[in-house]
DNA sequence: GTCTATAACTCGATAGAC
DNA sequence: GTCTATCGAGTTATAGAC
């Protein structure tokens, strides 16, 4: 845990914003919420960050930031496929847990402006999902697994490490755990998805 | 589609207000924007609904009420356990295709006030989930299927049901799909989805 | 850089005519 | 039931002193 006076204002600033509009979203988030949290008022707000759009772009180009480019070197990296899955799982669910609200923040806002992020999120290259789909068709030509349609496959180990963040609040409703128990059950996740998948497709 | 001339006030304002609301969330969603959508002004969504809250509420409730029934009644019914999963994979995924974006929009609520919807959503009884999670530990004692922790399985079922919808948006961005192409792929998933999951825990 | 005070605006809600 | 007009609370944003 940082101390907050060891934090320059406009750290302070962004740690605030962070935590308000992760649990808010844009719409539901006040900039007297962030301030207070910040432990400053409104206006110094407005002087470091010209505008609560402005303010939330810095926000979210930072979740996305820690989100994606990880994902997009693991598949498009060069190891055999089993490798892939487990890196891909094992990574994705420790990424997460330091930041279990940040995938549906970040889905509800591709949700609401899906165009404006096909241009944030990828700039001009192609996603690297092509690189291991092909992966996935070659290693079924050699028989090494079971025919899967490479796109569904993927989707299923996205949904696997996903889901338990998205649904985390209805998990623990649901479950009726509490944080560390949630926590417990992620950890095992780390290893468990990928065994789960390796143990449907493997011949 | 139903014609707007043949619909009620009422209807045209449930059917403008969860559009709106889904699109929006609650904290977004705006009272002239359903006014407007319904083709009427916003004095008379008060007349009909005494506030945003209470209309919102009465969207939600149709919302859940479309998703949990059927889950609840599919989990605790007597039937074998690969046909609960078959049954289950396929008409979650049928019922949701008909909205797409439900599951997101009730995430969302209920991410942002978990505790009104332990109330809300299970009343005093519990949920089902224990009475599937006993069928899978039977099943594994007998030895008729992998060792598999229960909890995992169940969240294994519902994050390949639910996320594609959840992270719709992304997925067609990602790889570059259409409206008519990603239903086509919820179609497939509906035997997809239980033949990958036998195909892991089958011995 | 940081504050107080306030302007400017958005939006839910109501009053009252028809 | 439906409308126009308007109020009033809450929020973003700015002006101006320190």
């Amino acid at each position: 845990m940082v101390k907050k006076k060891d934090q320059t204002t406009e750290e302070k600033i962004l740690a605030a914003a962070k935590k308000v509009f992760v649990e808010n979203g844009l719409a539901g988030a006040r900039m007297q919420d962030i301030a207070d949290k910040a432990g400053i008022n409104k206006a110094l707000l407005h002087y470091y960050f010209r505008s609560k759009e402005k303010l939330f772009e810095v926000i979210f180009k930072e979740a996305t930031s820690k989100l994606f480019p990880r994902v997009s070197a693991i598949f498009s990296s060069d190891i055999p496929l089993f490798d892939i899955i487990r890196q891909f799982t094992n990574e994705y669910v420790e990424i997460v847990l330091e930041n279990p609200y940040l995938p549906l923040f970040v889905l509800n806002e591709i949700n609401k402006q899906p165009h404006a992020f096909s241009q944030k999120l990828f700039g001009n290259n192609q996603p690297p999902v092509h690189k291991l789909a092909e992966k996935i068709e070659k290693e079924i030509k050699k028989g090494l697994i079971k025919p899967i349609s490479p796109a569904h496959l993927i989707i299923n180990m996205l949904s696997m490490c996903v889901f338990p963040f998205v649904g985390k609040p209805m998990i623990q409703l649901v479950m009726n755990i509490d944080e560390l128990q949630f926590r417990n059950m992620m950890e095992q996740r780390k290893t468990l998805i990928a065994d789960f998948i390796i143990a449907s497709i493997k011949k």
